[in-house]
DNA sequence: AATGTGAAATGAAAGGTTTCAAAAATGATC
DNA sequence: GATCATTTTTGAAACCTTTCATTTCACATT
C-alpha cells in the first residue's frame, strides 16, 4: 500500500475555503492587522480543515531572510557534539534552526556544505576544529560570509574566533608533571594541522623552558597516522616506540593531545607488561567519558563545552545583527584534571 | 569594525552585467539548454565577479521540492548520533540535506521541531526511540505526512519502523547468563516508557520462562529515576538495594537497560566492597565507548548502528519516491558481547 | 534577394508567502 | 438617508528562481 505523496494545501485554498482573501488569511496567521471575530474563525476553522502550515520556503524568500545557522565539525564526535548541543541549544532559543554537520575529515566535503549553506543564506557559518580551507574561507568572508571560527583561528584574517587557551594550559601542565615527579616530559600527537595543535605545542615548548630543560627530539612524537583511527593507531605506535627503545631512552611521561591517543598507548604499555604511571605516564585532552574509568583513571584537560556554546551563541548574534563591536577573538581558559595515569606530588 | 550584511548578488544582476537575459543565465547555471561558447563565458565571468550563488529558498520554492530530510532525536547522545551519522551519509550521497536534531527529552520542543520540518516540507521525517507523542504521531502521518520511526514503533499505525529485535536477544541473554552459572537473574530499568523498552522486558520474561523460573517482582526493578542522568541515579539506587537487602536478596545478576545505567550500579557494587561478576554480575545495552574499559568490562549487547542507518535511508528513499511497498517494519539483529562483568561459562 | 532551417536567446508565468495602499463595509451622527 | 469616521478586507506587487513557448539570429540554399 503505496503512501501517495498528497500537495500540502497552500494559503489560496485556505483563503477560497473561508471565503476571504489571501491577505486576510495572513493576517489571522501573523496577527499583523486586526480582523474580526467571526472572519477569524472561519479562517482558523479552514487551516485546521485542510491541515494547513505556511511555506516556510516561501516565507523565508519573501522575507529574504532564512533563519538558518550552519554549523560545521570535522566528525561527529564527543566534543563537537556537545559543543553543538549547547549552541543548538542557545539558538533554538532565539528562534533559529542550526543545520549541524560532521565533514568526514574531506575538505571538499567542507566546501560543498559551506556553499550549500551560502545557498541556503544561512546568515553565520560556525566551523568548529577541522583543517578547512584557509584560502576558501578567507575568501568567502571577505565576500560577506559571516564566519566564526571555534577551537582554531586564522591569523590576520579579521574572522572572529573563540578558541581554548591550549598553550597556556599546556605550558603549566608540564610544570605540574615536572613537580609531581616527573623528570622526562615528552610529547605525542597527530600531526599538527590546526592550531588548537599548534598552541598545544607551543605551551610544551614553553613549559619545558620553564623548566630548564632541554627540547629533546627524542621525546617528541608527531606522527599523521594519529589523526584517524587514533586508538588503533597510537597503540601500533606506542609498541613500535617500546620495542626500538629502551625504558631510559624514553621520556616517564607524556603529554598527550588526545584522549583516545593516551588510551591506545595506555593499552600498549600495559601489554609491555609495564605500569602506568610509575614507568611511563600519560596525560589525554577533551576528559571524555572514558577518562574516568581507564585503570589507572585518566589525566587529561578539561574544556568547558557549555561555556563555548553559549559564547559561540553570543557572537553569532551580534554578527547576525551587524552588531560585532570587533574582530573577536576569545580565549576560554581549560582545567587540568589530576587523576592517576600521571605521578601525583607527595 | 562592522561587519555589515551585504545582499547577495541575485540572477538578475547577473544577467544585467553580462547582459544577457535570465532565462540565459538559468541555464548556463543549470545546463538545461544549449548557451553559445561566449555567452557562458560572460555569464561565468559575471558570477564570479558577484559572488553569485542561486538562492536555495527561491529554487525550492521554484520545484517544490526541499530536499530536506529531518532526524529527530530525544537527545545527542552517542547511540542516537552513530545512527544519524551513517544516515547524513547516505542521504548526502544522494542529494538530500539532514536537519539532525535532539529535543531535550521534552515533548513540546518534538512537537515544535516536527511542526517546523513540516513547515519547511521535509520529504520524510525520521524519529529515533523517545516517546514521542504517538497521537500526534498517528494524526501527521494520517494527514499525509511521512514518517519513519526508529528503534521504536507505533501499533497498528501503518508508520514504517526499523527496529532492533530485543525481545529476542534479551531472551538468549537470560538463557546464556543461566548457563554461565548465574542462578538468579534479575532485570533494572528506567520506566518501561518506549517500545524497545517492553520488548527488552518482554524478552526478559520469556527468557525466565525458558528456563523454568517463576519471575519474582523483588528481582525486578523499573524506576523513572533511571530516565534521566542514568549514571548517578542508578549509583545511587543501587546502593539503596544493596543497604537494604542481603545478598542472598538479591539477583547474582542484572540483566541492565542502558550500558550507562550499568555502570552506576558497578560503582555501588565496589563501594560495598562486593564483586563484579562473582557477587552481582551486571549486563548493559550499546556496547557504548567505555564498556571494554571498565573494570571489569561490561557484558553488552551491541547494535549495528550502520545497518540501521542504511536501511532508515533506504526506505526513506523509497518513501521519497512513493515507492514504498508495504508498511514495512523491520527487526535487526543483535550481538551479545560477553566480557568480564558476567560470569563467564566454564 | 528571398526563403528556409536550426541554433540561441528571450520574457512572462508560476511557485507560496507578506505587505500596504486602496477599497469596501460598518456604524454613528445629524 | 446622507455624511463622515473607523474598522475590515482586498488584491496586486515583490521576493528569486526555473520553464517553455516564442522570438530572434546566423547562415545555407535556391
Amino acid at each position: 500500500m503505496n503512501k501517495k505523496t498528497k500537495k500540502m494545501a497552500t494559503i489560496v485554498d485556505v483563503a477560497k475555503l473561508s471565503g476571504v482573501s489571501v491577505g486576510t488569511v495572513s493576517n489571522v496567521l501573523n496577527g499583523t492587522a486586526k480582523v474580526s471575530h467571526t472572519t477569524k474563525q472561519k479562517v482558523e476553522e479552514a487551516i485546521e480543515a485542510l491541515n494547513f502550515r505556511p511555506n516556510d520556503m516561501a516565507r523565508s524568500l519573501r522575507f529574504t531572510k532564512s533563519n538558518l545557522i550552519g554549523f560545521l565539525a570535522p566528525d561527529i564526535n564527543e566534543f563537537y557534539n556537545s559543543v553543538a548541543k549547547h549552541f543548538v541549544e542557545y539558538a533554538y532559543q532565539s528562534g533559529y534552526t542550526v543545520f549541524y554537520s560532521g565533514c568526514g575529515y574531506s575538505q571538499e566535503r567542507e566546501r560543498d556544505l559551506i556553499d550549500l549553506l551560502l545557498q541556503k543564506r544561512a546568515e553565520v557559518i560556525v566551523l568548529i576544529g577541522g583543517n578547512f580551507d584557509d584560502e576558501y574561507l578567507c575568501d568567502m568572508y571577505n565576500n560577506g560570509a559571516k564566519l566564526l571560527l571555534l577551537d582554531r583561528h586564522i591569523d590576520n584574517s579579521g574572522i572572529p574566533s573563540v578558541e581554548f587557551d591550549n598553550a597556556s594550559t599546556v605550558r603549566s601542565l608540564v610544570g605540574m608533571l615536572k613537580k609531581s615527579g616527573h623528570k622526562k616530559i615528552g610529547f605525542m600527537s597527530e600531526t599538527i594541522c590546526m592550531t588548537n595543535l599548534e598552541d598545544r605545542y607551543r605551551g610544551y615548548v614553553r613549559g619545558i623552558a620553564d623548566i630548564r630543560q632541554e627540547l629533546k627530539d627524542q621525546f617528541i612524537y608527531i606522527s599523521d597516522e594519529l589523526q584517524l583511527n587514533k586508538k588503533a593507531n597510537a597503540y601500533a605506535a606506542m609498541k613500535r616506540l617500546l620495542s626500538t627503545r629502551s625504558l631510559d631512552e624514553l621520556p616517564d611521561v607524556f603529554v598527550v593531545t588526545s584522549d583516545y591517543v593516551a588510551v591506545g598507548m595506555m593499552d600498549a604499555i600495559n601489554e609491555f607488561g609495564l605500569r602506568v604511571p610509575e614507568d611511563i605516564g600519560v596525560t589525554g585532552f577533551d576528559n571524555s567519558v572514558i577518562c574516568e574509568y581507564l585503570r589507572p583513571p585518566l589525566t587529561t584537560i578539561e574544556q568547558d563545552v557549555k561555556k563555548m556554546g553559549e559564547i559561540a551563541w553570543n557572537i553569532a548574534a551580534d554578527m547576525i545583527d551587524d552588531n560585532l563591536k570587533s574582530n573577536e577573538r576569545i580565549l576560554l581558559p581549560q582545567k587540568i584534571v589530576i587523576r592517576n595515569s600521571t605521578k601525583i606530588k607527595n
